[in-house]
DNA sequence: TTGTAAGCGTTATCAC
DNA sequence: GTGATAACGCTTACAA
């Protein structure tokens, strides 16, 4: 080399600068950075057998949740030198798989997985290479796969209860698509498991799913309070939306209904986003600290990639944000 | 090999495929799916001399424009097998040249970088490797890198210029961070100019600079209209905002101070977040397809690294969108 | 059409 | 403490 020493000198004074002589060390560096030179990562990954490259998978970054996640994911991994590689299903599970494939193929030595909906070929193919993986941002105790998430059906049982306990016994509820979701699969799970409990249940009419947005929040309002009700009292007095965007919807609409909130709807959100508090009135939410959830999930890889045996990680617990938009039926 | 063939037949089979008989190659895959083989991508990369790797350096998910733009980014790579390398510099210029040196140490063939506030060894060692790259989200026409993005001064300037023909005299600003943000300084300068068009300029207590956020919109307003003002006259008669969200939350306050807006003040955002038209009056703000920066910035960059000479990205022009919340002053 | 063999730029194992 | 040298798992002339 330029340094007048062998290759094998530079990769030590690159790797394990402890065991080559400080001024050859030092010289090594020098001319390295004089010459721009760089060792490359291809070479090294293929004769170490290790890349330092971990993958997550989630179906989009425009939901702000998954954004934040994946933000505290990159931070913990590059703690320890790790790159990220992303990949975005949009909410699809043969891309999902194709992009686990290509992960595992670019060498990806951990990986991370939004939910647990997806096809059976993508756990099989990972565990078949023993890549060590979690799945984030849903948690259920008898999941076989390693969680760093929330209990999504426990959240909204809980916000349902909370419901409940006030004195509501119509409440309506509008969501996210749930095909393929089992996030929100488990939290449409959670309102009907708590209103079984009290021998109540969801009216058809008082169901709306569809995508995630302020105007899908609105119109659902609207339908669901003007729908064909055979008397007024069969009109929800409460209604929990699947996310904070969809509630604010709700709200909006609710008052140019003429409909106090929370005199004559009670509305619940869920992600606590900054909008919430500044709604007139608040929202009553769910907030989870995404972010963290990214960083436990990084941690936990990279403790397994260390060789460890991480202990399983708990699962986080949403905390329940009472505003104004609740109170007990008029 | 189990299929029983050599090694570069089942090279071929998998990159090739036209160059081996057809019933060959179908027995290569089919083993291979079989042992759940794959080849190893580094191994590839180096006998090869690509990797099929390109990055992306951003301030942060956290900003939805800039996980909008990765999205976009990483759909266009993922059409032709580039996967994406992300890295988040928090707005650190010495963290976004770490990301840089890491990336080329991977092996990236291709590098988007948001803004152009670097430190110069960044796109020195860039240009050192012969490594394509664009600047993303901003757009100066003497800018001595490919952008592709949009022109910040000229938007800002634009936008105050709408408030001019108004008939606004005294206006304020409110807007995030400058310190190492080439986009934020060039919506300031922006607002200066088209102020100094007109023999105009703006106040010191009118401009606020801070994190952006509702709160920080909020409080700014809040010091902006009821600073220490020798006569009333002297108060802004518009504020414009560096994004939505301090505009909403300066549109917040001033509801909440007993302002009415635009009759008593007029404000403006940038972006156009969905609350943006959900807020009473409908905030007046411009609107950028930031996920179309993004697939434009990858599609450049794959035409470059395809051996082509792209012509230069023409610079996107954000919409201005007018809504109720702006108007002549009173 | 298929096989042989020489790299690709590191790291790791030996000697020295 | 340092230098040869054999992997690592592929791609790609070149031969067959």
């Amino acid at each position: 080399m330029a340094a007048g020493v062998s290759t094998a000198t530079v990769s030590r004074a690159f790797n394990n600068p402890e065991k080559v002589a400080p001024e050859v060390r030092a010289r090594v560096l020098a001319t390295a950075s004089a010459l721009g030179w760089m060792p490359h990562a291809a070479a090294g990954a293929l004769a170490r057998g290790r890349t330092n490259i971990a993958g997550a998978i989630i179906p989009t970054l425009d939901n702000e949740i998954f954004a934040a996640q994946i933000g505290g994911m990159q931070s913990a991994f590059a703690t320890r030198a790790v790159t990220l590689l992303l990949g975005c299903s949009n909410y699809d599970r043969d891309e999902a798989f194709r992009h686990a494939q290509a992960m595992l193929g670019k060498g990806v030595e951990a990986l991370a997985i939004a939910g647990e909906a997806h096809r059976p070929e993508l756990f099989e193919t990972i565990a078949a290479r023993g890549v060590p993986y979690v799945v984030t941002y849903s948690y259920r105790a008898d999941s076989p796969h390693p969680c760093v998430g929330f209990d999504n059906r426990e959240a909204f049982h809980r916000m349902t209860r909370y419901l409940l306990d006030l004195g509501h016994r119509e409440i309506g509820l509008i969501v996210q698509p749930v095909a393929g979701n089992d996030r929100i699969e488990a939290r449409v799970a959670g309102v009907r498991e708590a209103l079984a409990e009290r021998g109540l249940g969801l009216r058809a009419g008082h169901v709306r799913e569809g995508e995630w947005s302020i105007g899908f929040g609105r119109e659902s309002l609207r339908a669901i309070m003007s729908g064909p009700a055979p008397r007024p009292a069969s009109r929800p007095t409460a209604v929990i939306c699947g996310n904070d965007w969809l509630a604010i919807g709700a709200l909006l609409e609710a008052r140019a209904m003429g409909l106090a909130v929370p005199t004559d709807l009670s509305i619940t959100g869920f992600d606590d986003v900054a909008m919430a508090a500044q709604m007139e009135p608040g929202l009553t939410t769910m907030r989870v600290d995404n972010a963290r959830i990214g960083s436990l999930a990084a941690d936990y890889l990279l403790e397994r990639l260390g060789g460890g045996t991480p202990s399983p990680v708990p699962p986080q617990v949403p905390d329940l944000i009472e505003r104004g938009s609740t109170a007990p039926p008029r």
